[in-house]
DNA sequence: TTGAAAGCGATACCAC
DNA sequence: GTGGTATCGCTTTCAA
């Protein structure tokens, strides 16, 4: 900036001032400026700007993993917010583990991020608690932040299983399975809250023989299903509690001749071209509030904490309305 | 930093050494400090350490969106890379635009990343040849670089399509289709090529009747499809030039009584269910590899640029077997 | 093994 | 409109 600064023979605050607030500099120096700049290939540097101000340009998004396409989606919708506010964004990635999450925070907090947005993996978030307090703030995505203060972005996960099953049971299904991996996770223990609901009508809502809550990333959805469809008394219709598992279920299935049917969450790529019916959300809407949120929360941080709750919307295409065999 | 030096009686030199080179200093010292550097919750700001250096812990990665698997992968094989080397991943898209590129470009470069990495758009990269000289190695992904000496990671376009062409020719097939959207990138220049040369066997390569080289997002590749197949002289066989026009083509084809053979670029999540042939490449090997490259730049920015070519496979698994209708 | 001083690239505050 | 000066948080000399 100073070889800027000398050769446009004015002194570097004015600089500094030319690529900041450019209405407060004559024009004829703001065009002898830009002109030495160019020249010179001079480029502000933003880090060095931050390292005055305290809050940079950039936002730190922790997810799981990039390859899942509804973190992706969370990521595209946020990463539209930032960069029309200038803000660039951080992605870390944890492997869906709770060590690899707190890992990789620490990281984002060193390159002093001006937000740390979430998918929360572990079970506790209150290691943030201090960070939150000198003023990071904290937005938890798909699912609240634990033991923590921190602004969230959920969707109605209860809703969006209790409908899927009812419209199962009114295409006359009443053994109905859900399957899940992972399980010990807010959504999951959400949407099965909704099934259970649904299936106990009026009555007290309890598990199921056709649960099938599975917490080890290993095991082989395909193989679950083909047991589950093996039991005394098998369901004639499954609801899949995520994306992943989904297109497990559909690979289990493939080739069977009377399958059951099939309601999955989350909406993916050729589920139309598959005639596979979901529950549907909008992950990249899920991004963007994220977004606005923590824009919200950086110009103040005092304001109370909001939870935002969007809607699910089921979509029919007909593997959920497969009606189940006349056995 | 300051604050925990004086509160562990040491300077802040000290303090600086325990977080960086903890060797140095004595055990008791560097107990002390930790327990300062905890009781006040103080973190080391790398944004602020790399101030000096020159090179920063961030590394830029600029891609077209972030929902196209594709690109997703490339992310995800670069972000492994990079957390092994302690260095993060700033994400920028394009929205596959030439401008969005040149202006993500900069605000990464103002954000001083240690490298960018990028999946050109634009026809023309030159304009980052000052950066490179200045010091910021420049590493294309999937397409080279125009006009810009820079480090790349490409596939085996043109193989990749000539096999897929071939394999249908094997098949029996003649009249064989290539369509892709957009056209004017490398990679389908490459493939396009590749097509071609197969169909001429060891004539001379040229352009062939059912090419539909598409050059507007907006256009439906359903609508092309069926276009295609309502010509006087139809193919029997069809080439996707990417993921996206696959998926495309699949919807168009879908409920036809006799379709086409289908082969595809870039392998998909459900393409085993729904039998899709593809020509599969690692996407995630190519942002590892890149990855790699950026960090071998960094160390020694003066090695001979590389151009690391990754081979293509073909899988098959039906919807590239179908003969030729046999009418 | 430890410390003092200068400086990285920019901005904020206060003069002129 | 423009220019000094201190400062942000840390590291790099060079000494002790």
């Amino acid at each position: 900036m100073d070889d800027v600064a000398r050769l446009a023979n004015v002194s570097p605050k004015t600089v500094s001032r030319v690529f900041t607030q450019r209405d407060l500099v004559s024009a004829a120096t703001v065009e002898r400026v830009l002109a030495a700049a160019k020249r010179l290939k001079f480029r502000p540097n933003s880090v060095a700007r931050n390292l005055r101000g305290g809050a940079s340009s950039t936002v730190g998004l922790i997810i799981g993993e990039m390859l899942n396409p509804f973190y992706s989606r969370v990521a595209t919708g946020l990463e539209k917010v930032l960069s029309e506010h200038g803000k660039t964004l951080i992605v870390a990635t944890t492997d869906d583990t709770a060590e690899g999450e707190e890992r990789v925070a620490d990281t984002l907090l060193s390159q002093r991020v001006s937000a740390l947005l979430m998918i929360p993996v572990g079970e506790d978030q209150s290691y943030l608690e201090g960070e939150r307090q000198l003023g990071s703030p904290v937005i938890a995505i798909d699912r609240p932040a634990r033991n923590l203060v921190a602004d969230s972005v959920v969707m109605e996960n209860r809703n969006g299983a209790f409908e899927a099953t009812r419209s199962l049971m009114e295409h006359g299904h009443r053994k109905i399975a859900y399957i899940c991996n992972p399980a010990n996770v807010y959504t999951q223990v959400e949407r099965l809250r909704g099934y259970r609901e649904a299936l106990a009508g009026t009555g007290k809502a309890a598990a199921t023989p056709w649960e099938r809550l599975i917490d080890d990333p290993a095991i082989d959805p395909v193989h679950v299903v083909s047991e589950l469809l093996d039991i005394a008394d098998p369901p004639t219709a499954i609801i899949a509690g995520n994306n992943r598992m989904c297109v497990g279920v559909l690979r289990a299935l493939h080739g069977k001749d009377n399958p059951p049917a099939l309601i999955g969450f989350d909406d993916f790529d050729t589920a139309d071209i598959l005639g596979v019916s979901v529950v549907s959300h909008d992950a990249m809407e899920m991004g963007r509030r994220a977004g606005e949120l923590a824009m919200e929360r950086i110009a103040d941080p005092t304001g109370f904490t909001q939870q935002l709750v969007l809607p699910t919307r089921l979509i029919l295409r007909g593997s959920g309305e497969r009606p189940p065999l006349a056995s």
